[in-house]
DNA sequence: ATAACAACTTAGGTTAGTCTAACAAAAAAG
DNA sequence: CTTTTTTGTTAGACTAACCTAAGTTGTTAT
């Protein structure tokens, strides 16, 4: 019989920004993983060390890193924590997709499951978070939704939006301002080719320009 | 215009446990903290030291320890936030009363003043927790309840019970075994002399008898 | 009043998590 | 292929939060 051997709050968060980095799979540069958490290079090297002590990381000097296993696993239900709280906070108790991302990075350090199985089956074990960003299941796994990007398409294509690939506060009070939603349908009337700005059409018949920046937060899904 | 200095959990934690023991205005001996809160002396002591830097308490060498006005009102901010956080699991996510304090000791620190404006909202601002506590309110202050316990009730005294004296797990699972919960009606039949035992009637005609231990947790109402 | 004991404080050590400064390696530029 | 720049590592310092060991103060018991 293992001991079940708990991370701190800190420990998650290097866990986590480096499956966000890497889908869990791939390997990422130290500096994009200290960048991505706001530390300095040498705080981010200690704790490589004692992650790798762990087996949670894999890293030998001036390589990239890697999640093992273990921490791959940890990391997608810490994820799953995060992203089952915004939900919860959307779905139950009234908050905007703008203003649950800074809490659920709270709260997704509690100690108990049961908590969690609880927001799980409240919401009916969904499959995306408020933003459209899949949540891992209880065992870690998660299905890769490769949707392509809005910038990605072509003129005259119709979109449903499917997610946005970036939850900053101010990307999504911009949208909340334009009313853009998830599930919204739109078709692409011009693309602009040297800013790369898109004139697009909505399901109520508004038409918008896009800039580029924002064409390439809103991920989108073909229809009909 | 000040600065909002915010307190680590810890300190928190610290100053919570001095208001549970004081009521928020009685002086307390430094060992009755440091066992309430599993530390050691020197832990308490130097945390004191920080803590009286801060004016949050007022303590001198080998005196007891006292909360500050400013010391109080962010205690009682903290129980606020935690008997909010036990309502809203008990009444919007489906726990027992036995199952919550530990979860809202990690709850109670989230740094979110809309979380907790959410919360009591859905909740409809309640007044007291699962456990028949008082809920501060939003600038501090409460609305101090001294019920009596059932063990200084008299025979064939008419009686609700209110309120829980110890939230513990073991004990609240002895209570849910017998059907015990806040709001049920009893009558004293008789009272053992040389163990403080009570036989009690409930409103469903069982006739039960609780030890002394048991009904010196019990805080109970006079009815008709 | 003095001894014994409990409560409190001080000194100093540990671990987690951060930083700056200095140095080493790798990558990019020339 | 050097030189320069960027990236990564090591060393060492700092704060928060804890501890043990040792000494002080205050309180009870004889
Ligand atoms: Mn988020
Ligand atoms: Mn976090
Ligand atoms: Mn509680
Ligand atoms: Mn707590």
């Amino acid at each position: 019989m293992y001991f079940y051997r708990v991370n701190s709050n800190t420990e998650e968060n290097y866990l986590k920004a480096i499956y966000l980095l890497t889908d869990g799979i791939r390997e990422v540069n130290p500096k994009d993983v200290s960048e991505h958490l706001g530390v300095k290079m040498p705080s981010l090297n200690s704790m490589m060390k004692r992650l790798a002590e762990k087996e949670l990381v894999s890293h030998t000097s001036y390589k990239p890193i890697k999640l093992t296993d273990k921490g791959r696993k940890i990391a997608a239900l810490i994820i799953r924590k995060h992203r089952l709280t915004e939900m919860f906070l959307v779905e139950r108790m009234g908050f905007g997709w703008e203003e649950v991302h800074e809490i659920a990075e709270q709260i997704e350090h509690i100690k108990s499951p049961l908590f969690f199985q609880k927001m799980n089956e409240i919401l009916g074990s969904p499959k995306q978070d408020p933003h459209g960003s899949p949540i891992p299941d209880a065992n870690g796994e998660v299905a890769e939704m490769n949707y392509p990007k809005l910038s990605e398409s072509k003129e005259n294509q119709k979109l449903r939006l499917v997610a946005v690939n970036n939850s900053s506060e101010d990307f999504l009070k911009f949208l909340n301002a334009r009313d853009i939603s998830l599930g919204l349908e739109l078709k692409v009337l011009d693309i602009e080719s040297f800013d790369g700005s898109m004139s697009v059409e909505f399901a109520d018949q508004r038409t918008q320009t896009l800039s580029q920046i924002v064409c390439d937060r809103l991920l989108v899904t073909p229809i009909k």
